[in-house]
This record gives C-alpha cells, sequence and structure tokens, in this order.
DNA sequence: CATAACAAAGCAATCGCTTGGTTAATTGTT
DNA sequence: AACAATTAACCAAGCGATTGCTTTGTTATG
C-alpha cells in the first residue's frame, strides 16, 4: 500500500495532512489532551506510524506552528500588497488574520498558545516566527501614528489587539449570527479609536 | 497528623489550600498537562489523597472555576460600589478584574479555557458562574451606549473586550516594563473610542 | 470508640515511542 | 527489457512509564 513519492527528496504528502489534522486536533482539545493515536487515526494511519515523519509529539506541534505561521503570514502579505493607505491596511490585516484564524482549517495562530509544552530552543525558533507574522502589523500601527490617526503604537497596543483578535477563536461559531467580516469590523473599529462597531468606510 | 476542623459541617481548610494549588497549576500548565500528584504535591500531600476531597479531577476543575470565578466577582461589586459615571465604572471593572486575572495567585478567569475539559452538564454550571460574571459588565456597557459615550454595546464589544483583557495573562510579566495600570489605562482607552493608550482623566 | 483526614500501596488503563516486519515503488545492472 | 537491490512509507505488536483513581490501613481528635 505505499504511496509513489513524487520526487527524491521533496516533501511527500502526507507528512502535511499529518500537520494538518494534528493542527487542528491541538487548537480543539489542547496539546496535552491530544494523543498521538488521535492525530493517527484522523489521517487513517496506525498508531505508531506519524513517527516515521516526525521524531516526537513535541516535533509535530512545532512544525505545525511555524509551517502554520509562515503560510499565515503569505496570506497576510497578498492582503496588503499594493495597499498604501495604513487604515486600509489595518483593515485588511484584521480581516486576514480572522480569516486565518478562524476559516483556515488549521487555524494556527491559535497554537502559540501552546508553547508551553515546548522546551526553550523549540519556542525560540516558534518566536521567531511570529515574530515574522507580527512585523506587518506593528509597521502599519507605527504608520497610523505617524499620521496621527491612532494615539500611539507603544507595546501594549499591539498586544492588546492580539489578544483581542485571537480571543475570537474560543467565541466564535461558523454559521452563527455573527460573521467573520462582522467581527472585522467591529474589531477594526475599536482599534482605529471611533468607538464600538463603527462601520468601515468601503463597505 | 489528622488537623483538626472548625466546624463540623464545615468546609476545612485544605480543601480551599488544594482549589488554589490546583487553580495555579491548571492555568499554568493547562489541565490536561497538569497531574493530581502535581495538586497533591503542591499542598505536601501524597497522590490519592485529593481524592477524598474531589471525587475526580474534573470535579477540582469545576470547583476551582466556579469559586474562583465567584470569589473575583465579590471584588468586582466592591470595585464599582457607588460609583455612578459609566466611564468610571468601566474603568474600575478593567482594572479589578485585571487584578483577578494578573495578581490574584488564583487568576481564576483564565480556567474558563479550560471548560473544553468537562461534560456538558459541568460546563453549563460553569457557564452559569461566567454569566454572573459579566453581568455587571454588560450593564455598565449599555450605559455608556445610551450616554452614547460608545458607538453601541452589541454583543461583538463584550466578547472582543473580554478577549483583550483575557489575552493579557498570555504575555503579562510581574515586574516587566509595563505595569497593571498601564494596561488598565490603555484598554479601557480602547474601549471608549478615544484612539489608544489615551490617559484616564483621573490620574 | 467513632469519625475526619489523611498515608501507603497498588491497579487498570493509557501514554509516547520503539522494534521488526511488509509491500509497493524506484533504481541500478546487465 | 528483465531482474535483483534498495528505499519510502507504512503496519503490527508491544514496552516501559505515567495516569486517574481505589482500597486498605493509620492516627489524632472529639
Amino acid at each position: 500500500m505505499a504511496r509513489p513519492k513524487v520526487e527524491p527528496g521533496l516533501e511527500p504528502n502526507r507528512r502535511r495532512e499529518l500537520l494538518r489534522a494534528a493542527a487542528r486536533l491541538f487548537v480543539d482539545k489542547g496539546f496535552a489532551a491530544t494523543t498521538t493515536r488521535d492525530i493517527a487515526e484522523a489521517v487513517g494511519m496506525r498508531a505508531g506510524s506519524p513517527f516515521y515523519h516526525f521524531r516526537s509529539k513535541q516535533e509535530l506541534l512545532k512544525a505545525a506552528m511555524i509551517e502554520g505561521l509562515d503560510s499565515g503570514l503569505v496570506r497576510l502579505l497578498a492582503a496588503v500588497d499594493g495597499v498604501a493607505d495604513p487604515e486600509m491596511r489595518l483593515r485588511r490585516l484584521v480581516r486576514t488574520h480572522l480569516g486565518n484564524l478562524l476559516e483556515d482549517d488549521c487555524r494556527s495562530p491559535m497554537l502559540i498558545y501552546e508553547s508551553r509544552a515546548l522546551e526553550p530552543a523549540d519556542r525560540a525558533e516558534v518566536a521567531a516566527a511570529f515574530d515574522r507574522y507580527q512585523a506587518p502589523w506593528q509597521a502599519t500601527l507605527d504608520a497610523l501614528a505617524a499620521g496621527g490617526r491612532i494615539a500611539s503604537a507603544a507595546p501594549p497596543l499591539r498586544l492588546l489587539m492580539f489578544g483581542m483578535l485571537n480571543g475570537c477563536s474560543h467565541w466564535f461559531r461558523p454559521g452563527g449570527t455573527l460573521s467573520v467580516d462582522q467581527i472585522a469590523d467591529a474589531a477594526a473599529g475599536l482599534l482605529l479609536g471611533g468607538g464600538a462597531n463603527q462601520k468601515s468606510p468601503d463597505s
């Protein structure tokens, strides 16, 4: 039943299947509550087979976090590509991030909260990936502050902002009364200082 | 080594010790990653002894959540007692909540995120305790909206707000560059629509 | 002497992970 | 083109450690 490999030296498909399934389970049940057997079953493997692709459960988490964040970053950069106005850039970042968080079936940004399960060395690598993810945000916030659109882009703002956005995954239910677009508008409205639930000017 | 109980029929002290230790460990390491032996060791007991006070590990979590939220609610109500201005009430709520979250050594509001470890019946009881905790918040937000101080007090606002506030426990470090008061001011400033990092008018 | 509050020991289940096959695809050789 | 050798990608089985929890015994107190 061995599957053909596409190219010698390239990653086979099943590794990515494992990463996606692991990310889903880690977000839904938590790292410690997810067994490697759960992950194997989710992709139709036997209990020991994931350890052919990953040396340990922690390595699976680390890979899911880093690769998930980096692919989310690609979507972020594509969303703000060519957009000059910093306010619009922020709205695009917020909307795209909520998409990564709530609509993408990996929901990778949520995995950062499982960093405590990693050892310091791995945690540092993950922190680096998260820094890359945060870079376009801070740049946009700085531009908004320079233009007088917000009062300050000092550290607490970005931290509070990510807490607010990431917290959505704890209560958001697809198909509920709130759409992702509505949440994105409400969050962006708060950040831009116009008071709660301000409509976005382009909708 | 049996300790005297204070009153027959009343709860002995060690039960509360267990609850405090369990809450700390559940917040720091997560419910699934915390063993009942960890909890026992934290209070100087042997591995099986906590099960004299609690029937199961889940019951320990449930009790820690409900009793922690209710004692935090007492502090909330005391902080806004006699305060008429809704803006000031919100500032007091924010500051007190961050105290419950970051300064109290139980940090009980964080435990809500471990609800997924409970069965639906227990989860409903915890949700009721959280509703009690949220009640003074929604009342204050409604008053602010009625006074035109914020644009709307519709559902996403409260949800985004708690996400923003509770998220602090993921990055806040006591003794760091940011004080709890500073964070509270920044968060309240965002909510009140004055833009980021607005100073509170009474400081 | 009865009870509250444990300690001591251990049990059954589950955990992450390893070991040793097995099979189909790929590669090398003639 | 034919055939052996190698390799990728698993499966089957299980090992040792850890888990939540139970059972029984102990001790101080009322």
